[in-house]
DNA sequence: TGTGATGTTGAATG
DNA sequence: GCATTCAACATCAC
């Protein structure tokens, strides 16, 4: 489940349990997820490390090692972590899992096997190729306001160009562009500034206000889009129902008569 | 049973 | 070349 919010609770559940422990053991159990590394080299590489501290950018979590190579841990749509010490406790779709010294392990599940796995050698010179954009929460406004210039596609698109920005995904989207009433569909360069300032604070707050509750759906705030995102609930305006249609490549939820639509031309 | 899902990417398109 | 769109990936749940 993890956009930016969810990757920060998975950072914090990582270094709650699984730093300064020695690997003493490697399994792989299905290696497709890990993608510079065949499951024996990934075993190899692991095997007698430690994990001593971890920075999450975006949906990407890096894990620093004692020899300052790192783990990258991106968990795709279905990539969970587990710390465990009984077997019965294992997940089902655990794809690998480390054993420390301290008879726990750190399972990594993955039903889906979208997540993506990298070691790392060089960490300047990966993030640099990946072009992997500012953390959402770290890039300044103006720095957004900038990368909105001229952009013909859809703000529900450039929201989720980790490119530009990183963190943000389907859901969060659809929630900034209906907290500020702007049609997901819009070009991002016929929004007003004064619009796009809005969309950037209320970004930052929606993620800051997600990580506070753990990522936690169920205690999110009552109006968000848990409650709204779904067949036949009405406009907060009474003009209209919720309709969805495929923007930036996903599907995307908004009301066509509450969030006005901003065009070129 | 069929369909879509909180993500990314490389190929295709304009 | 650039910006944008789309199918593909694999499994589960409704």
């Amino acid at each position: 489940m993890p956009e930016l919010p969810e990757v920060e609770t998975f950072k914090k559940y990582f270094d709650g349990t699984s730093l300064n422990q020695k690997i003493e053991r490697v399994v792989v159990n299905d290696d497709k997820i890990i993608r510079n590394l065949n499951g024996d080299e990934f075993v190899n590489k692991l095997t007698g490390r430690t994990f001593l501290d971890s920075f999450r950018r975006g949906k990407y979590l890096f894990a620093r090692m004692d020899n300052d190579e790192y783990l990258l841990l991106h968990f795709g749509m279905t990539g969970d972590l587990n710390y465990y010490e009984l077997e019965e406790d294992r997940t089902k779709h655990e794809r690998f899992v480390f054993y420390f010294n301290n008879h726990q392990r750190l399972g990594f599940d993955c039903p889906r096997k979208f997540a993506r796995i990298n070691y790392i050698e060089n960490i300047k010179e990966y993030i640099a190729k990946s072009g992997l954009g500012k953390d959402a929460l770290v890039i300044t406004e103006a720095e957004f306001l900038a990368a909105t210039k001229a952009k013909k596609g859809s703000i529900k698109g450039f929201l989720l160009n980790q490119k530009i920005l990183a963190g943000v995904g389907n859901l969060y989207a659809d929630e900034v562009c209906y907290k500020t009433r702007i049609h997901p569909g819009s070009q991002t360069g016929a929004i007003p500034t004064k619009k796009l300032k809005e969309a950037f604070a209320t970004m930052q707050d929606i993620l800051n206000t997600a990580i506070k509750r753990s990522a936690y759906y169920k205690e999110y705030p009552d109006n968000w889009f848990f409650e709204w995102r779904k067949e036949g609930t009405p406009a907060p305006n009474g003009k209209g129902v919720v309709t969805w249609d495929k923007i930036g490549g996903r599907t995307t939820y908004f009301f066509p008569n509450y969030q006005r639509l901003y065009s070129f031309k």
